[in-house]
DNA sequence: GGGGTGTTAGTAAGTACTTACTTTTGGAAT
DNA sequence: ATTCCAAAAGTAAGTACTTACTAACACCCC
């Protein structure tokens, strides 16, 4: 809880943790990346630029000679993570961000996969990296919530650069595989696609912000287990089952159905 | 934009629109309403209690006359609110909340198909259910949110008398289907709910909250392809495919990830 | 000694909440 | 019916504190 004390008057040890004397780059990127996590923490309105100087370990008027506002000090944190998408382990750090988004990421981790039209290897793949994205920084999930419901720049910036490409890009691979007739035909790829992010997302967004505690957790599985559960069912879900046709879920079955099938 | 000016002076009508005198009753549940509505849109912490007698048309010192303190206004929020559940459109009304949960208007949407067995009816209909609740009322979903985040009693209590026992209820009616044999026996229920209602709650927050413009949606459809989709996938990932066993998803193709148990 | 890092001590506009007061109302007693 | 009055519903103008943001000055190292 104990929040790093500011150093305060002039007779404090100038090389105590928080409060020794950076550069001012050094600073600024400190100060964002402490904004970013009260922002999360608290939403904008929630974190007040006294606790972000105090976590900081700085006055709050260091804080408005690098940011004009606290407006500004939001956007900058954009431009820190917007790019970052979920890659989150990429390329996170300093030097340049050339544009790392999701897609990128993705296209790393399972691109193989999909050259050579491992569906389950492919959707498992990037079940897993999102999860373990979203759990190593639950925080992201955070400012990003926040955001949209704040309604900023973030939710905008992330959504058009990292979800919209990433509904395309899986989209289009789908659709591939459709052609390919290794999955159905008949359903629209992009439902598909919200279908098992819904899942995917839904299950961090449960463990981070509500279900906390593991022990008490309605559903306590591991990041691997839901991963290869989600595309199972997936994948079952779209792929041509030759029992499909007559029995499963697509006409309204008759009162009774369902319990036939022998097999 | 116009907030319904506060009528301010004595000379204003008494009758006027905003200002009307009305019975402490009646306008202790026109302050709970216009809190839920601004909490709703800036979070609680962004909606000041200014605002909220603006917007009721009273002056801020009738807000603390009937709620000691900003958070009693909230928790009476929770009184009038929590039990509705995705019910919202049942039991919403004044009287007695004798415990409307989500559960029981599930069970009153598709109790009957659940006793016949018509798996696509049950889960159709809850998706369908679910997804025009939110339409609805569009504003309980940003409550919950911001609640979750502000880490205020709402979400919690949410989560307790809605989340828990629909996972409860719907995990136990996949269990029996199981046990019938309709449905594989090989998969955790609560894992199947969680990617459905993870399907279906991550599309409403999509709408209403990041892709707001129909227009320039990602994934345009209605609510009823939407649930119809949603449950073909899942019923299809969950019942017996006679093919599944040999072809496309199940056994791991894929190298890469962890192929170690195998049931 | 000058540019950069830091500080303290402000300010004006909010913020939740209070105080002291006025108006309206419903229902007896007259 | 009118009068009277206490309770209820309302108000303006505070209070004490916080908020984002600023101004003026001190330290330090090339």
């Amino acid at each position: 809880m104990s929040r790093q004390a500011e150093t305060g008057r002039g007779a404090a040890p100038p090389n105590a943790a928080g409060g020794a004397r950076m550069t001012g780059d050094d600073r600024r990127r400190q100060i964002v990346r402490v904004a970013m996590q009260l922002f999360a923490e608290r939403g904008f309105r929630g974190a007040t630029t006294k606790e972000i100087a105090q976590a900081a370990g700085v006055s709050e008027a260091i804080i408005f000679r690098h940011f004009a506002t606290k407006d500004d000090l939001y956007t900058a944190i954009i431009d820190d993570k917007s790019c970052e998408g979920l890659g989150g382990g990429l390329g996170r750090a300093e030097g340049g961000h050339e544009g790392h988004t999701a897609v990128d990421a993705v296209r790393h981790w399972v691109g193989e996969a999909m050259e050579r039209g491992e569906d389950a290897a492919v959707f498992e793949g990037i079940a897993l990296k999102m999860m373990e994205h979203h759990q190593r920084d639950p925080q992201f999930l955070r400012l990003l919530l926040y955001s949209a419901l704040e309604g900023h720049q973030l939710a905008q910036i992330f959504w058009d650069r990292n979800v919209r490409v990433m509904y395309e890009f899986l989209g289009s691979y789908i659709r591939r595989r459709q052609r390919e007739g290794a999955l159905r035909g008949d359903f629209d790829p992009l439902v598909a696609v919200r279908a098992f992010t819904g899942a995917v997302i839904h299950h961090s967004l449960n463990n981070t912000l509500w279900d906390k505690d593991p022990a008490r957790r309605i559903l306590n599985v591991s990041n691997e287990e839901a991963a290869r559960a989600f595309t199972e069912i997936l994948l079952r879900g779209i792929t041509d089952g030759p029992a499909a046709a007559q029995g499963g879920a697509k006409p309204r079955p008759a009162p009774g159905v369902q319990r036939g099938k022998k097999k």
